[in-house]
DNA sequence: GCTTGAAATTGCGTATGCGTTAAATTATGG
DNA sequence: CCATAATTTAACGCATACGCAATTTCAAGC
């Protein structure tokens, strides 16, 4: 009886088996915005069911879930498209994540926010900077994701937070793309210090302002690489 | 074969069958947005299913998209659950709507506005007037929508179409209920008329601005009657 | 009564099969 | 040699079936 429970406990804290649908759309995803699936492949969802070792039905309802998120497109009779992602298609991205991003930076300063949760952002900052001197290109977009993540859940909106990390997936390709051949984003820092000093004085205004900038000035670099490289479409 | 061939073409040019999973989607969203399913109730896939004349997977996959897009809530075992909007929901909601049609604003009037569309947005905001002067308040909220959702086609940003379009379905409900009970919209329209006027002249931050303070007015007056109506969740 | 465990129920996840129909291919006429 | 029609192919949409597991029902003990 009590070894009973405690299965039982371990069974409820563990992740408790996915279904084969959950599983087909993280692995898809993660191929997806890895590259691993290139832009503009298309695939047949007996393929896919094949390669996962399922049948097509969890595939189908995967590709219907990716398809929401704008990660893939479904064309009877033609396959499951893995999206392109051109020059035009971050700027939307972009122009959307700036505004939304911002919000949430306004949202978070205005509300007030545990020295705790600063402690964390500041946090993430520093592994930036580190990773910049051990020029550690990966490391530092992970950091970055985070702090970028991390302030948008400060934020307390789950509708945003949810917008956010779909438009976030879909600019990862590109992302990742040119994380090599940008410069070293050494300025970048300065904005998040403004900004978490910002939120630390509530000055909502500001720290909206702060983001704002911080995010213009990235889309224009994203853009500006993705037409000097050639790389119109991801 | 000279019907046949003409069958063919009627085919063709009608909006030839959507699927089982198309019209599900369709028929459910309505039946959502117009309450006539109640928020919160549960509803098994095999009752959907039945009622919708189809077997149990394009209703599954149906449910799959609504669920993408916060209609309703997939909750094994326990039913397909229409999802509750509570005031909290509403701030959420308005918040993302205010900032993105706010983008909007600007991004039409930066990027400049044929006068055939300045023309129809202008009609939609006759048609509100005349509505108010009828007293129809129906027709007043129909022309409401198309004026909003234009102004956002016209930004010609792909994705902010789809998101507005996406928390627009989600507060709809709540719209049509604060509709009657709500004092005659006469401001609006003024907010309305500034903002076109400032498209035109292509004063894209002040397009910005008036969107925006139009937005928190419509949020605040939709929250305090939420509030004090006291159906707090829908 | 209230709790606990066993039994029964039933809703869902997934596999599978089939008919439809769009795409591809070949045949046919200009 | 090209365009169009007939034929073939095969991918998908959907219905259906089935076993597992969660939930509910019921019984028995405290």
């Amino acid at each position: 009886m009590n070894q009973m429970a405690t299965l039982k406990v371990v069974q409820a804290e563990a992740a408790k088996a996915p279904s084969n649908t959950q599983r087909a759309v993280t692995e898809l995803r993660d191929m997806i915005i890895t590259n691993k699936l290139p832009p503009g492949s298309n695939h047949l969802e007996s393929e896919l069911a094949e390669m996962l070792g399922m049948s097509r039905t969890p595939v189908r309802e995967a590709a219907i879930i990716l398809e929401g998120q704008g990660l893939v497109e479904l064309r009877p009779r033609r396959g499951i498209r893995i999206v392109l992602i051109a020059a035009a298609d971050m700027e939307e991205i972009y122009a959307i994540l700036t505004e939304l991003e911002s919000l949430a930076a306004h949202d978070v300063a205005s509300r007030g926010c545990p020295p705790k949760d600063l402690a964390q952002l500041r946090g993430y900052i520093t592994e930036m900077d580190d990773a910049l001197d051990a020029d550690d290109r990966q490391r530092w977009a992970l950091a970055d994701d985070r702090f970028h993540r991390k302030l948008v859940d400060l934020a307390g909106n789950r509708r945003l937070q949810s917008i956010v990390a779909t438009y976030f997936d879909q600019a990862h390709r590109a992302r990742m793309l040119t994380l090599y051949i940008r410069p070293a984003p050494r300025g970048s820092n300065r904005d998040h210090r403004a900004l978490v000093d910002a939120i630390e004085r509530g000055d909502a205004e500001e720290a909206r302002r702060i983001h704002r900038e911080h995010r213009i000035n990235a889309k224009r670099m994203m853009i500006e690489l993705i037409a000097n490289h050639g790389f119109s479409a991801v």
